[in-house]
DNA sequence: TATTAATATATGCATTTGCATGTAATTGTC
DNA sequence: GACAATTACATGCAAATGCATATATTAATA
């Protein structure tokens, strides 16, 4: 421990706990009250779609979206299992796979977006000005990799 | 939905997600690995340390930790099997609770704090500077009820 | 003051997460 | 080019979480 921590830092510290769980179960609440499945399957079918027709690895997947190595297994056996992604063997490299969504994933994307679009405007985009969502970003960029 | 969301507002929510979800874990896994409890563990103590003698209600440990009721029953289950709190009849309201460190719950929090200080050190604190902290806790504090 | 509604907390059961480890393929080394 | 080490992903099992509902008590109403 070099040194005590500031009364600022804890601050910090303690609303990054509080915002990151008021807002994300907020927005997993209203995704669920719309009959969509949770935050998790968007961002899997975003990254999905951004990565184009080749999908993607589970590996970068992984990495981008910061989940645990079993998570995302599981979680893409579900979502494989309701039919919105397909598991592929990859051609480079015979452990690994590609994972590319399905149709259904991408319709499932569309229709998920209007209600998650609300949710961040209501639970979030509504408490900041723009400018103000701007330093928050440029801010929280500093703490997550790369 | 009144309005499309703004790029930066979409980076923002997006770093939010990101930044919490690394840092936080980061940290949890400090503390395991310093063979201490979870967080959560911490936040509780904490706060009956910060309530004083009369200890807290559920309902008051609830709204501040921002936990689902039967989370929070169940994690004061985990807590008291280990000794760390106690729960005493409520002598206003006879359906509630009163809830309360023990001494092994006050030393555990003297316990965890180096390794747990350390932690926000390293994966929060030493990314931000004093003026970057403070303006990261005064927009997060935006985001929180109260 | 019965009776109904609301509140505080607990709990059974299904789903999800975490941990440890398994399996199969690939890379590195000699 | 054989063999050890590493990498990519899966999986059994225990712990935690979420959901629905139960239980006990207090507050509200008629």
């Amino acid at each position: 421990m070099r040194q005590r921590l500031p009364d600022q830092t804890i601050s910090a510290w303690a609303r990054l706990q509080r915002a990151s769980q008021s807002v994300l179960s907020a927005v997993e609440s209203d995704l669920k009250a719309a009959g969509h499945p949770p935050l998790a399957w968007y961002d899997v079918l975003l990254e999905l779609k951004r990565a184009g027709k080749d999908g993607l690895r589970p590996l970068a997947l992984q990495s981008q979206m910061l989940l645990a190595q079993y998570n995302l297994s599981r979680l893409l056996d579900r979502m494989a299992g309701d039919g919105y992604i397909e598991r592929r063997p990859c051609p480079n490299d015979g452990r690994g796979q590609i994972v590319v969504t399905t149709p259904a994933g991408r319709h499932l994307l569309k229709r998920m977006w209007p209600a998650y679009e609300a949710a961040i405007q209501r639970h979030f985009a509504e408490r900041l000005s723009a400018e103000e969502a701007t330093r928050l970003a440029h801010l929280l960029g500093k703490l997550s990799p790369r």
